[in-house]
DNA sequence: CGCCAGGTAACCC
DNA sequence: GGGTTACATGGC
Protein backbone atom coordinates (compact mmCIF):
# COMPACT_ATOMS: atom_id res chain seq x y z
CA UNK A 1 0.00 0.00 0.00
CA UNK A 2 1.14 3.36 -0.84
CA UNK A 3 1.31 6.00 2.08
CA UNK A 4 -0.17 9.54 1.80
CA UNK A 5 2.54 12.03 1.43
CA UNK A 6 2.48 15.05 4.47
CA UNK A 7 3.90 18.38 3.61
CA UNK A 8 5.67 20.05 5.95
CA UNK A 9 3.78 23.24 7.43
CA UNK A 10 5.53 24.65 10.57
CA UNK A 11 8.17 24.27 13.16
CA UNK A 12 7.17 23.99 17.06
CA UNK A 13 9.42 25.57 19.78
CA UNK A 14 7.92 23.81 22.82
CA UNK A 15 9.78 24.78 26.17
CA UNK A 16 9.10 22.73 29.23
CA UNK A 17 7.40 24.52 32.03
CA UNK A 18 6.80 21.64 34.34
CA UNK A 19 8.83 21.48 37.75
CA UNK A 20 11.61 18.80 37.52
CA UNK A 21 13.73 17.11 35.28
CA UNK A 22 12.62 16.18 31.66
CA UNK A 23 13.71 13.06 30.14
CA UNK A 24 13.04 13.65 26.26
CA UNK A 25 13.95 9.95 25.39
CA UNK A 26 12.19 7.94 28.41
CA UNK A 27 9.26 10.26 28.10
CA UNK A 28 8.02 9.82 24.19
CA UNK A 29 9.74 6.26 23.92
CA UNK A 30 8.38 3.94 26.48
CA UNK A 31 10.32 0.23 26.09
CA UNK A 32 7.38 -1.94 27.66
CA UNK A 33 4.96 -0.09 24.69
CA UNK A 34 4.01 -2.85 22.01
CA UNK A 35 4.78 -1.55 18.27
CA UNK A 36 1.70 -0.14 16.70
CA UNK A 37 2.80 1.44 13.79
CA UNK A 38 1.79 5.24 15.28
CA UNK A 39 5.56 5.90 16.16
CA UNK A 40 8.98 5.01 15.66
CA UNK A 41 12.02 6.27 17.53
CA UNK A 42 15.40 6.87 17.39
CA UNK A 43 18.23 7.41 19.75
CA UNK A 44 17.78 10.98 19.11
CA UNK A 45 14.25 11.30 16.94
CA UNK A 46 11.02 10.35 17.63
CA UNK A 47 8.17 10.10 14.62
CA UNK A 48 4.71 10.02 15.73
CA UNK A 49 1.14 10.84 13.90
CA UNK A 50 -2.24 12.16 15.15
CA UNK A 51 -5.66 12.98 14.14
CA UNK A 52 -7.21 16.57 14.71
CA UNK A 53 -10.50 15.46 13.36
CA UNK A 54 -10.16 15.32 9.64
CA UNK A 55 -6.69 16.98 9.61
CA UNK A 56 -3.76 13.70 9.60
CA UNK A 57 -0.74 14.89 11.28
CA UNK A 58 2.94 13.59 11.39
CA UNK A 59 5.63 15.19 13.91
CA UNK A 60 9.16 14.85 13.82
CA UNK A 61 10.31 15.68 17.71
CA UNK A 62 13.48 16.04 18.91
CA UNK A 63 15.49 17.80 22.13
CA UNK A 64 17.23 20.81 21.58
CA UNK A 65 18.19 20.19 25.12
CA UNK A 66 16.26 19.07 28.30
CA UNK A 67 14.16 21.98 28.20
CA UNK A 68 12.90 22.28 24.73
CA UNK A 69 11.30 19.85 22.42
CA UNK A 70 11.47 20.94 18.49
CA UNK A 71 8.47 19.47 16.86
CA UNK A 72 8.60 19.80 12.70
CA UNK A 73 4.94 19.32 11.47
CA UNK A 74 3.84 17.77 8.39
CA UNK A 75 -0.20 17.56 7.19
CA UNK A 76 -2.39 16.84 4.19
CA UNK A 77 -5.14 19.26 3.42
CA UNK A 78 -5.09 22.61 4.51
CA UNK A 79 -3.06 23.63 7.62
CA UNK A 80 -5.03 26.33 9.24
CA UNK A 81 -3.51 29.10 11.41
CA UNK A 82 -5.90 27.31 14.32
CA UNK A 83 -4.58 24.06 14.28
CA UNK A 84 -0.76 25.30 15.07
CA UNK A 85 -2.44 25.77 18.86
CA UNK A 86 -4.14 22.85 18.78
CA UNK A 87 -1.13 20.57 17.60
CA UNK A 88 1.18 22.45 19.86
CA UNK A 89 -1.33 21.83 23.15
CA UNK A 90 -1.92 18.22 22.14
CA UNK A 91 1.92 17.96 22.40
CA UNK A 92 2.43 19.52 25.29
CA UNK A 93 -0.53 17.41 27.19
CA UNK A 94 0.18 14.45 25.55
CA UNK A 95 4.08 14.23 27.02
CA UNK A 96 3.39 16.26 30.32
CA UNK A 97 6.15 19.30 29.66
CA UNK A 98 3.94 21.35 31.55
CA UNK A 99 3.66 18.80 34.48
CA UNK A 100 5.35 18.75 37.54
CA UNK A 101 7.31 15.85 38.83
CA UNK A 102 9.35 17.49 41.33
CA UNK A 103 6.78 15.89 44.40
CA UNK A 104 7.02 12.50 42.87
CA UNK A 105 10.29 12.22 42.78
CA UNK A 106 10.70 13.60 46.24
CA UNK A 107 8.16 10.78 47.34
CA UNK A 108 9.82 8.34 45.34
CA UNK A 109 13.54 8.75 47.01
CA UNK A 110 12.50 7.79 50.08
CA UNK A 111 11.30 4.11 48.95
CA UNK A 112 14.47 1.67 48.38
CA UNK A 113 12.35 -0.28 45.56
CA UNK A 114 12.14 3.34 43.31
CA UNK A 115 16.24 4.15 43.51
CA UNK A 116 17.04 2.00 40.91
CA UNK A 117 14.17 3.51 38.33
CA UNK A 118 14.58 6.48 39.19
CA UNK A 119 18.20 6.69 38.98
CA UNK A 120 17.37 5.30 34.97
CA UNK A 121 14.36 7.01 33.98
CA UNK A 122 15.18 10.10 35.64
CA UNK A 123 12.58 12.89 34.20
CA UNK A 124 10.66 10.67 32.26
CA UNK A 125 6.75 11.33 32.39
CA UNK A 126 4.06 9.44 31.24
CA UNK A 127 3.35 9.39 27.57
CA UNK A 128 -0.04 9.19 25.63
CA UNK A 129 -0.42 11.00 22.52
CA UNK A 130 -4.02 9.19 22.30
CA UNK A 131 -7.33 10.67 22.91
CA UNK A 132 -9.84 9.04 24.89
CA UNK A 133 -10.92 7.29 22.44
CA UNK A 134 -7.76 6.01 21.01
CA UNK A 135 -6.45 4.78 24.36
CA UNK A 136 -9.73 3.15 24.97
CA UNK A 137 -9.37 1.21 21.69
CA UNK A 138 -5.92 0.43 22.69
CA UNK A 139 -6.93 -0.80 26.32
CA UNK A 140 -9.90 -3.03 24.64
CA UNK A 141 -7.10 -4.67 22.41
CA UNK A 142 -5.08 -5.62 25.56
CA UNK A 143 -8.17 -7.03 27.42
CA UNK A 144 -7.66 -11.15 28.16
CA UNK A 145 -5.05 -11.73 24.80
CA UNK A 146 -1.26 -11.81 24.60
CA UNK A 147 0.62 -8.98 23.37
CA UNK A 148 1.32 -10.47 20.01
CA UNK A 149 -2.71 -11.16 19.56
CA UNK A 150 -2.89 -7.63 20.37
CA UNK A 151 -0.45 -6.30 17.79
CA UNK A 152 -2.01 -8.37 15.39
CA UNK A 153 -5.79 -6.63 16.01
CA UNK A 154 -4.23 -3.21 15.91
CA UNK A 155 -2.48 -3.75 12.63
CA UNK A 156 -5.38 -5.26 11.26
CA UNK A 157 -7.94 -2.38 12.72
CA UNK A 158 -5.33 0.48 11.41
CA UNK A 159 -4.39 -1.48 8.20
CA UNK A 160 -8.28 -1.67 7.29
CA UNK A 161 -9.52 1.51 8.83
CA UNK A 162 -6.69 3.82 9.40
CA UNK A 163 -4.45 5.90 7.46
CA UNK A 164 -0.67 5.25 5.57
CA UNK A 165 1.26 8.04 5.56
CA UNK A 166 4.80 9.48 4.69
CA UNK A 167 6.67 12.21 6.04
CA UNK A 168 10.48 13.42 7.35
CA UNK A 169 11.46 10.22 5.79
CA UNK A 170 9.13 7.99 7.63
CA UNK A 171 6.27 5.21 6.99
CA UNK A 172 3.74 5.46 9.91
CA UNK A 173 -0.06 4.34 10.38
CA UNK A 174 -2.29 7.27 11.44
CA UNK A 175 -5.28 6.28 13.53
CA UNK A 176 -9.43 6.56 12.58
CA UNK A 177 -11.61 8.59 13.97
CA UNK A 178 -14.93 7.54 15.81
CA UNK A 179 -16.78 8.88 13.44
CA UNK A 180 -14.87 6.84 10.86
CA UNK A 181 -14.81 3.78 12.85
CA UNK A 182 -18.87 4.03 13.45
CA UNK A 183 -19.33 3.03 10.38
CA UNK A 184 -17.20 -0.30 10.26
CA UNK A 185 -19.74 -3.17 11.15
CA UNK A 186 -19.26 -6.24 13.70
CA UNK A 187 -19.58 -8.62 10.86
CA UNK A 188 -16.60 -6.43 9.58
CA UNK A 189 -14.34 -6.05 12.87
CA UNK A 190 -14.96 -9.97 13.60
CA UNK A 191 -14.07 -11.53 10.13
CA UNK A 192 -11.75 -8.93 8.42
CA UNK A 193 -10.16 -7.79 11.59
CA UNK A 194 -10.02 -10.64 13.59
CA UNK A 195 -11.44 -9.21 16.60
CA UNK A 196 -13.26 -12.08 18.33
CA UNK A 197 -15.92 -10.71 20.62
CA UNK A 198 -14.75 -7.25 20.87
CA UNK A 199 -15.95 -6.92 17.21
CA UNK A 200 -19.25 -6.47 19.73
CA UNK A 201 -18.06 -3.75 21.94
CA UNK A 202 -15.74 -1.98 19.60
CA UNK A 203 -18.77 0.06 17.48
CA UNK A 204 -20.34 1.03 21.54
CA UNK A 205 -16.69 3.21 22.07
CA UNK A 206 -16.97 4.60 18.18
CA UNK A 207 -20.58 5.85 18.71
CA UNK A 208 -19.91 6.88 22.20
CA UNK A 209 -16.76 8.78 21.30
CA UNK A 210 -18.35 9.96 17.95
CA UNK A 211 -20.87 11.99 19.91
CA UNK A 212 -18.94 12.96 23.12
CA UNK A 213 -15.37 14.91 21.99
CA UNK A 214 -13.02 15.07 24.85
CA UNK A 215 -13.42 19.18 25.56
CA UNK A 216 -17.21 17.99 26.41
CA UNK A 217 -15.93 15.16 28.81
CA UNK A 218 -13.71 17.90 31.14
CA UNK A 219 -15.98 17.02 34.23
CA UNK A 220 -12.62 14.98 35.69
CA UNK A 221 -14.80 13.94 38.89
CA UNK A 222 -17.23 11.38 37.06
CA UNK A 223 -15.49 10.76 34.32
CA UNK A 224 -14.71 7.10 35.47
CA UNK A 225 -17.97 6.16 35.55
CA UNK A 226 -18.83 7.52 32.91
CA UNK A 227 -16.77 5.35 30.44
CA UNK A 228 -17.83 2.63 32.57
CA UNK A 229 -20.94 3.40 31.00
CA UNK A 230 -19.44 1.99 27.64
CA UNK A 231 -19.84 -1.80 26.88
CA UNK A 232 -16.34 -3.64 27.14
CA UNK A 233 -15.57 -0.80 29.72
CA UNK A 234 -14.88 -1.78 33.25
CA UNK A 235 -12.61 -1.04 35.30
CA UNK A 236 -9.03 -1.85 34.08
CA UNK A 237 -10.14 -0.06 30.72
CA UNK A 238 -11.27 3.06 32.57
CA UNK A 239 -8.67 3.40 34.95
CA UNK A 240 -6.32 2.99 31.97
CA UNK A 241 -7.95 6.35 30.61
CA UNK A 242 -8.34 8.47 34.06
CA UNK A 243 -4.21 7.57 33.83
CA UNK A 244 -2.79 7.97 30.80
CA UNK A 245 -5.04 9.96 28.64
CA UNK A 246 -6.59 12.15 31.44
CA UNK A 247 -3.47 11.79 33.04
CA UNK A 248 -4.42 11.57 36.55
CA UNK A 249 -0.96 10.72 38.30
CA UNK A 250 -2.57 8.81 41.10
CA UNK A 251 -4.74 6.25 39.21
CA UNK A 252 -3.12 2.80 38.39
CA UNK A 253 -4.78 0.59 35.99
CA UNK A 254 -3.97 -3.29 37.25
CA UNK A 255 -4.07 -6.04 35.28
CA UNK A 256 -2.46 -9.53 35.61
CA UNK A 257 1.21 -8.23 33.49
CA UNK A 258 1.49 -5.57 36.28
CA UNK A 259 0.33 -6.64 39.32
CA UNK A 260 3.00 -9.75 38.94
CA UNK A 261 5.95 -7.03 38.42
CA UNK A 262 4.35 -4.51 40.95
CA UNK A 263 3.47 -7.62 43.60
CA UNK A 264 7.24 -8.34 43.08
CA UNK A 265 8.99 -5.12 43.15
CA UNK A 266 6.58 -3.07 46.23
CA UNK A 267 5.80 -6.42 48.03
CA UNK A 268 8.40 -8.98 47.36
CA UNK A 269 5.60 -11.51 46.20
CA UNK A 270 4.97 -13.18 43.19
CA UNK A 271 1.32 -11.74 43.11
CA UNK A 272 -0.72 -10.29 44.66
CA UNK A 273 -4.77 -8.80 45.23
CA UNK A 274 -5.38 -6.01 43.18
CA UNK A 275 -7.15 -4.31 46.16
CA UNK A 276 -3.81 -5.20 48.57
CA UNK A 277 -1.68 -3.53 46.26
CA UNK A 278 -4.02 -0.39 45.05
CA UNK A 279 -3.78 0.50 49.07
CA UNK A 280 0.03 -0.31 49.31
CA UNK A 281 0.88 2.04 46.50
CA UNK A 282 -1.29 4.76 48.00
CA UNK A 283 0.08 4.75 51.04
CA UNK A 284 3.10 4.93 49.40
CA UNK A 285 3.10 7.66 47.32
CA UNK A 286 -0.05 9.75 47.60
CA UNK A 287 -1.63 11.29 44.75
CA UNK A 288 1.19 9.72 42.53
CA UNK A 289 0.72 5.74 42.91
CA UNK A 290 0.26 5.88 38.76
CA UNK A 291 3.62 7.50 38.21
CA UNK A 292 5.35 5.00 40.76
CA UNK A 293 4.23 1.97 38.63
CA UNK A 294 4.96 4.03 35.64
CA UNK A 295 8.71 3.93 36.64
CA UNK A 296 8.67 0.08 38.19
CA UNK A 297 6.66 -0.66 34.97
CA UNK A 298 9.31 0.76 32.15
CA UNK A 299 12.31 -0.27 34.23
CA UNK A 300 11.31 -3.83 33.89
CA UNK A 301 11.54 -3.90 30.15
CA UNK A 302 14.10 -1.33 29.96
CA UNK A 303 16.83 -3.86 29.58
CA UNK A 304 15.12 -5.82 26.51
CA UNK A 305 12.54 -3.36 25.11
CA UNK A 306 8.92 -4.49 23.34
CA UNK A 307 9.31 -2.19 20.76
CA UNK A 308 13.12 -1.09 20.91
CA UNK A 309 14.57 2.13 19.63
CA UNK A 310 15.67 2.03 15.76
CA UNK A 311 19.10 2.55 14.41
CA UNK A 312 19.00 5.22 12.18
CA UNK A 313 20.15 3.47 8.96
CA UNK A 314 17.31 0.94 9.92
CA UNK A 315 14.36 3.32 8.98
CA UNK A 316 14.72 2.13 5.03
CA UNK A 317 13.57 -1.43 6.32
CA UNK A 318 10.83 -0.10 8.72
CA UNK A 319 9.76 1.96 6.06
CA UNK A 320 9.07 -1.15 3.97
CA UNK A 321 7.79 -3.34 6.39
CA UNK A 322 4.72 -1.11 6.83
CA UNK A 323 4.45 -0.32 3.20
CA UNK A 324 4.08 -3.84 2.14
CA UNK A 325 1.79 -5.60 5.34
CA UNK A 326 -1.20 -7.03 4.77
CA UNK A 327 -4.42 -5.40 3.55
C1' DC B 1 -6.05 -30.97 23.01
C1' DG B 2 -6.28 -27.96 27.01
C1' DC B 3 -4.72 -23.89 28.90
C1' DC B 4 -4.09 -19.16 29.10
C1' DA B 5 -3.36 -14.32 27.67
C1' DG B 6 -1.46 -6.65 29.85
C1' DG B 7 -10.78 -8.15 31.26
C1' DT B 8 -15.78 -7.66 31.08
C1' DA B 9 -20.74 -8.62 31.26
C1' DA B 10 -24.13 -11.54 32.62
C1' DC B 11 -25.69 -14.62 35.55
C1' DC B 12 -26.09 -16.95 40.03
C1' DC B 13 -27.32 -17.15 45.00
C1' DG C 1 -23.34 -7.49 46.56
C1' DG C 2 -19.66 -10.95 45.97
C1' DG C 3 -18.35 -15.23 43.60
C1' DT C 4 -18.54 -17.85 38.94
C1' DT C 5 -18.53 -18.42 33.90
C1' DA C 6 -18.72 -17.63 28.92
C1' DC C 7 -16.73 -14.90 25.70
C1' DA C 8 -13.22 -15.24 20.34
C1' DT C 9 -8.90 -16.09 19.01
C1' DG C 10 -4.25 -17.80 18.46
C1' DG C 11 0.12 -19.56 20.34
C1' DC C 12 2.26 -23.06 22.88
Amino acid sequence: MKPRHLNHTDTLQLPVTGKGPFSFRHTLWKPSHFGTGLEVHTATHSWRTFRLDHLVVGVRMSAENDRLLVADVFTDGHYEPEHRERIAQRLITSYGLDEDLDEFTELASQVPAMQEPLDTLAGMRQSCPEDHFEIAVISLLLQNVTISRTTQMTRNLLTHHGKLVHFAGVTLRAWFTAAELAGVTPETLKEQDRLGYRARTLPHFAAFFRDHTTQDLADEETLVDRFQQIKGVGPYTAAVMASHSSRNPSVVGLDVWNRKILARRLLGAEDAAPEDLQRHMKELFPGHAGTAALYLVEHEFIRSPVAPLLAADALDVWNQTLETSAA
